[in-house]
DNA sequence: CGGCTTACG
DNA sequence: GCCG
DNA sequence: CGTA
């Protein structure tokens, strides 16, 4: 059979690792694994040489790179992607096209005009995770929160223009010194003129502080799972502050999950979550993953730092090839509760590694919850054998 | 004046 | 509320 | 119903 005969062929190639554009520690682990694994894997390029396994992104830059002269055109060019799989399986694989490496570099694809011009298509636009226009989103934002809030669809579409009004101003280069900087922008009219008018003369917008300081709005705003129907009966019930809802013992505040969640740290998910803070657990997902599969990417995303962060998770995805994907969702709180020996972890796709990491990390405390999500509830004897105590969140709600 | 995202729990 |  |  042909595939046989192309499968045999490819088993006795030449591999060659190129050792530039990678980490040492993962060149060596891929090296040295191949070698155990009886691949034909070689650390020097020769003319011997059939597939090049390389981190480069394209054929032209390894070419220059190595400053290599010989005729590459015949050879098989193939991402690291391909060794892994190899190693994975125990056997050289065929050589799938989306293991091989692209010639030349395709033409630049579309981005956004670093000059912060404005161009056809919304998504091209700056979208900084700072900008320097805080004060005018800011309050555009509880306007926002506001329409939000009131719940019906005019609302609701208020709601949508206002954040992208927002959008228009987060991605602006410069502080807006004058009406006359945004008008005329993408999705920026009368009203937006108004409250931005209102900055400008006087520093303040009063239409957001008259809403800021309403009975209503400050009950139901910042609270994590209220939305319009929670807010019309908070405000029905007549609650004056957040405290009031609280202490109620309404059982209408202890069905939905979040709410509970929303209630019991309302302090805490109002402050945001910071840089150093994001990249704590990011170092920690890192060394979890990496002892695992040293090929893992670790990728720290999400809101910490933006629009002043109000509300916002930090995530952290991970790929590794031994488990497909990990998200660890930090909330704002996170490690400020380890430091009150309380560990809270709002947990979206979450593996058994990063629950051993965190067990380690809280071995000196006495209570230690983590929820998580239920399609982990086959891992919970495990959980509970490395020593964390588990308790699911319908189940920690009442034992708060 | 009609239209404005969607999937998931 | 803003756009087409 | 609320989140992202």
């Amino acid at each position: 059979m042909a595939e046989n005969s192309s499968a045999k062929k490819l088993k006795s190639t030449l591999i060659y690792l190129d050792s530039t554009k990678i980490f040492k520690r993962r060149f060596l682990t891929l090296y040295n694994k191949s070698k155990e694994k009886g691949f034909n894997v070689v650390s020097e390029f020769s003319s011997n040489v059939g597939i090049i396994v390389t981190e480069s992104s394209f054929v032209d830059d390894f070419v220059a790179l190595r400053n290599i002269a010989a005729d590459v055109s015949n050879l098989d060019f193939v991402k690291t992607q391909w060794l892994s799989n190899c190693l994975r399986e125990g056997r050289i694989l065929e050589i799938a096209e989306e293991n091989r490496v692209p010639n030349k570099q395709p033409p630049a694809a579309p981005s956004c005009d670093p000059s912060g011009a404005f161009s056809e298509y919304e998504c091209q636009r700056r979208t900084p995770l700072k900008h320097c226009n805080l004060i005018f989103t800011q309050a555009l934002r509880i306007l926002e929160r506001d329409a939000v809030l009131k719940g019906d669809e005019q609302n609701n579409s208020r709601a949508l223009a206002f954040r992208r009004g927002m959008c228009t101003i987060a991605s602006l280069e410069n502080p807006i010194k004058r009406w006359s900087d945004i008008k005329g922008l993408p999705h920026i009219g009368k009203h937006i003129e108004l409250v931005v008018q209102d900055i400008l003369e006087t520093g303040h917008s009063e239409e957001a502080e008259c809403i800021q300081s309403s009975v209503w709005f400050k009950v139901v705003d910042g609270v994590f799972g209220v939305g319009p129907s929670t807010a019309q009966k908070w405000f029905n019930a007549g609650f004056r502050n957040i405290c009031d809802v609280i202490q109620s013992s309404d059982v209408q505040n202890h069905r939905d999950e979040r709410l509970l969640y929303g209630l019991a740290f309302h302090a805490d998910l109002n402050i945001p979550v910071c840089k150093s803070e994001a990249v704590f657990w990011e170092d920690l997902v890192k060394k979890e993953l990496a002892a695992i599969d040293p090929e893992a990417t670790v990728t720290l995303t999400g809101g910490f730092s933006s629009y002043g962060g109000i509300g916002t998770c930090t995530n952290i995805i991970g790929h590794c090839f031994k488990l497909l994907r990990t998200d660890v969702c930090v909330s704002p709180g996170g490690l400020r509760a380890i430091n009150s020996n309380k560990l809270i972890i709002l947990a979206a796709e979450f593996i058994y590694c990063m629950v051993i990491s965190f067990a380690q990390c809280f071995s000196d405390t006495q209570e230690c919850y983590v929820f998580i999500n239920d399609f982990l509830s086959d891992r919970c004897g495990f959980i509970q054998y490395i020593g964390v105590r588990i308790l699911f969140v319908e189940h920690c709600m009442q034992a708060l």
